[in-house]
RNA sequence: GUGAAGGUAGCUCAGCUGGCAGAGCUCCGGGUUGUGGUCCCGGCGGUCGCGGGUUCGAAUCCCGUCCUUCACCCCA
């Protein structure tokens, strides 16, 4: 078949699966509210240079994931691949710096790298992420954490283990690296070919290599926790003993240098091994350099991101989505079709989710019809016993039918809904959501 | 960018020692003309991913290409 198909990467999100989107974004939202953090929309795309400023020359980010065009300016723009560069540039551009700090931000939206697509990795993809500008107090790190451990936890996000690391800031990381790149040197022999040159890009990421032989190698160097400032190293102390009385239980993990170059002392990363080879469903960290980096004042930042798609993969069972309820409208003949859209449509200004056949099926085709569409009622029309006036309404689940007068049936349906609300607590809530977003 | 395995109906798949393209589900209709979700019957639906090659003949064998999946790199 030679007809479109969607981009390498990039995916559909059908019905049934948006609405479970929907559902797990409502509840995110909810938690978001709970701490304070409000939602933010920033644009698609960005001039490429804050990428390449914010999120650094050396990351493969930047190097070769971009998507970067030219639009009819001649303006170098690029799809945004991450979201907290972005955030900081709106921060700088609308002067939050000027309302209460730290500024509590939150967003949903899609990111765009150039990838090889895999499980849990799409060259489109979805993140939820928080971000909180302004304060450097390790509270807000550990707040940070453990709200997106609380977000994981209402989901019911599965085999969840929360890695973290502190990466020390302008004062007492430049002195770590070099020692670290010295003790590189002197067993260059045992490393591979990454390695070797990341010993001059950046030292910090060969504890990610997997080599056997450079694992070793890693194991035996110098650490940072070892070499923090004593500022660093109180801040840290600080974000754990708030992290580990929130309840969450981290695990100190030296190699957790994570990609962006914008990071500074916290680092953070969770993991579920319900996910294969991609298994970080959420990560970020402290960033106290970035604001200033493209071009605002000095400004402290922490934040995380998490892909949706690892959220829905790492979930114990799909999110509940509430069940469509309402009416169905027959018509028994085509004469009664006009009259079957308009008590369709005061059945909807009453407040009572309505539908008629659109595709002229039979009276026993519409009934069908009614009943996949999970309606509670049909009401029947154009049967001849019927008195004047009236319509039958007909119990889906229950199979009970009673006629009424046409005129009584919107506030009739509308009562009988309203007490017999469906026991599910999610539902209502997702269902709002959902009214509001459209 | 590197490697491996796969692409047959809307969906899940069978057919693959070359010989007329199949099943289940879905969808539509019918079951004496007026009642759904079960059941029975029928129907719609495919350039076998695309392009080349071998052959009397290719869904089947070969090459290329695109896409999917999984892994590496790296990330969410």
């Amino acid at each position: 078949m030679s007809s479109p198909r969607a981009p390498k990467g990039t995916y559909d999100l059908l019905p049934d699966d948006a609405a479970e989107r929907d559902a797990i974004v409502a509840t995110a939202a909810r938690v978001f509210s709970a701490y304070g953090y409000r939602h933010v929309v920033t644009p698609e795309f960005e001039e490429t240079g804050l990428f390449e400023r914010g999120v650094g020359e050396a990351t493969d980010i930047v190097r070769k994931e971009m998507y970067t065009f030219l639009d009819k300016g001649d303006r170098s723009l690029t799809l945004r691949p991450e979201g907290t560069a972005p955030i900081c540039r709106a921060y700088v551009e609308h002067g939050m710096h000027k309302l209460p700090q730290p500024v509590k931000l939150w967003y949903y939206c899609p990111m765009f790298r150039y990838e090889k697509p895999q499980a849990g990795r799409y060259r489109e993809h979805y993140q939820i992420g928080a971000e909180a500008i302004g304060s450097a107090d390790p509270a807000v790190d550990a707040e940070v954490v453990v709200m997106l451990a609380a977000i994981f936890s209402e989901l019911g996000v599965e085999g969840v283990t929360l890695n973290m690391n502190s990466m020390g800031d302008a004062q007492c990381r430049p002195a770590y690296v070099e020692k670290l790149r010295e003790y590189l040197r002197g067993h260059e022999a045992e490393l591979c070919g990454d390695c070797l040159e990341r010993i001059d890009i950046n030292p910090l990421r060969t504890f990610d290599c997997k080599v056997e032989t450079c694992r070793a190698v890693l194991d035996e160097a110098p650490r940072i926790s070892d070499h923090l400032c004593p500022e660093c190293s109180e801040h840290f102390d600080a974000v754990l003993a708030l992290v580990r009385a929130a309840g969450l239980e981290p695990n100190l993990d030296f190699r957790l240098v994570r990609g962006l170059d914008y990071y500074t002392r916290t680092t953070f990363e969770f993991n579920s091994d319900r996910l294969g080879a991609q298994s970080g469903v959420g990560g970020g960290g402290r960033y106290d350099g970035l604001v200033e980096q493209i071009g605002g004042q000095a400004t402290p930042g922490v934040g995380w991101g998490s892909g949706l798609e690892r959220i829905s993969l790492a979930m114990r069972e799909p999110l509940a989505v509430p069940a469509s309820t309402g009416v169905y409208v027959v018509a028994f003949n085509d004469d009664d079709r006009p009259t079957a859209f308009s008590v369709a449509e005061r059945l909807r200004r009453s407040g009572v989710p309505a539908q008629l056949d659109l595709a002229g099926r039979s009276p026993k085709g519409q009934l069908k019809q009614a009943g996949r569409s999970g309606a509670r009622y049909a009401v029947l029309l154009g049967l001849e016993e019927l008195a004047d006036g009236d319509v039958r309404l007909k119990d889906l689940a229950g199979g009970g039918e009673e006629d009424v007068a046409a005129a009584d049936l919107p506030a009739l349906v509308a009562a009988r809904m309203a007490g017999a609300v469906a026991p599910s607590s999610g539902a209502p809530q997702a269902h709002r959501s959902l009214e509001s977003e459209a």
